[in-house]
DNA sequence: GCATGTGAATAGATTCACAGCG
DNA sequence: CGCTGTGAATCTATTCACATGC
């Protein structure tokens, strides 16, 4: 038998599992980077800040690719992550729409930038058929999201990232994800203001929010 | 009794839940846009893409405020998720870096654009205090992620929304969310190549990804 | 009658705690 | 002896199905 294959049924992987690999996969490249051979569960989790247990459980989903008494060997372990998540292929992406969100995604760090061109939208069809773009990212306004969801589903694109404020929908045999910055920070209000209900609740004379504006701070 | 007060013990709001109703929120707006009176949970989780007694149960979670037989009040129901929300309040937001990150969520649908102002990141205690800023959102390189959160928190900000590339820590009593737009991209490839491992599998001749690079297409 | 609101049932994720292996 | 890997226990979330009330 040989130890890696995928044997009978497809191994099953937890939605909240595959979530998390891309955060280990992140703290083992810096292990690598400063020439770190093994680590524990123990110290791996505390880099991704999470709970050990989880983490090994987790990588127990991959296959046993630690050592007991010793703990993961940092290259092995972070090549069989980048397998697990499709990493060690090249996935040609689309990115709809070039403001600065779209310009941000492009020079994200870990989206490397090679072979970046310049289309028209009408050209998807061909461009998704000639470079197997696999990926659409949908980083426009809101009002034009769908169209463009439904043009990249027309051409062919196999998955979808939606970072535009707007619900899409898509045939089901599509992943979608999405991605909306306003949102999070609104369920970040929400905690704040269960914090600030508290602290008033405990101290009458603390005080609100008050209303002023967003000021921006550069570095 | 006061209705929508909060009676003794704070209502305990699931976190799955709170992570939705931003969701609700904007597809009541478009249908407060379109001057519909009222709502069923049916067509509410259809528009929010999700299964209906799911959402009827997120709702009551707030509180009763539909009315059997008929449905939501749209109106009534918007502020009530904006009032949970922490969203008739407003909230000083606090920007670190300012690259094309930085400049799309300071220009992104939802984030009120009013005063902004741009100041030098050794101003954040004072600014922070003049403002009482209660959120810092880092949109930096990943190197000075940390650094930043460090002085985020020191300047007083009660939360912090990360969307740097880094896992950065933070003191227990400061709520974390995190944004990665590379970890989603990541997660897509994981079941885009599940996808494909059983495309293949069925059609032997069928092709794989080829290496090719990252077009960006523009609208 | 019809759609909400909610206990009960199910499914999924996390944590515990320890057996098992190097 | 130390640390992984994992059943079992717990906690959280989702879904079902129907009593409830307009």
């Amino acid at each position: 038998m040989v130890i890696g294959m995928k044997e009978g049924g497809v191994r099953r992987i937890p939605e909240a599992t595959v979530a998390r690999l891309p955060v280990y996969l992140r703290c083992l490249l810096e292990l690598a980077g400063s020439a770190t051979p093994t680590v524990s569960s123990e110290r791996l989790a505390e880099l991704a800040g999470v709970n050990a247990a989880k983490l090994r459980k987790d990588l127990s989903y991959l296959g046993s690719y630690g050592t007991r008494g010793v703990g993961y060997d940092v290259e092995y372990l972070l090549y069989e992550i980048q397998r697990e998540l499709g990493l060690t292929q090249d996935w040609p992406v689309v990115i709809v729409g070039l403001g600065n969100l779209g310009q941000a995604l492009a020079n994200y760090r870990g989206f490397p930038a090679r072979g970046f061109r310049v289309h028209a939208v009408d050209d998807l069809p061909r461009i998704v058929a000639e470079h197997a773009v696999a990926i659409g990212i949908i980083a426009t306004p809101a009002p034009v999201a769908q169209d463009v969801a439904d043009r990249l589903v027309a051409a062919g694109v196999g998955s979808i990232l939606n970072f535009a404020p707007a619900v899409v929908t898509v045939p089901s045999h599509v992943p979608l994800r999405k991605v909306d910055l306003s949102i999070e920070l609104q369920i970040l209000t929400f905690y704040q203001q269960r914090h600030d209900e508290l602290r008033r609740a405990n101290d009458p004379s603390a005080n609100g929010p008050q209303a002023i504006g967003q000021p921006v701070v550069s570095l």
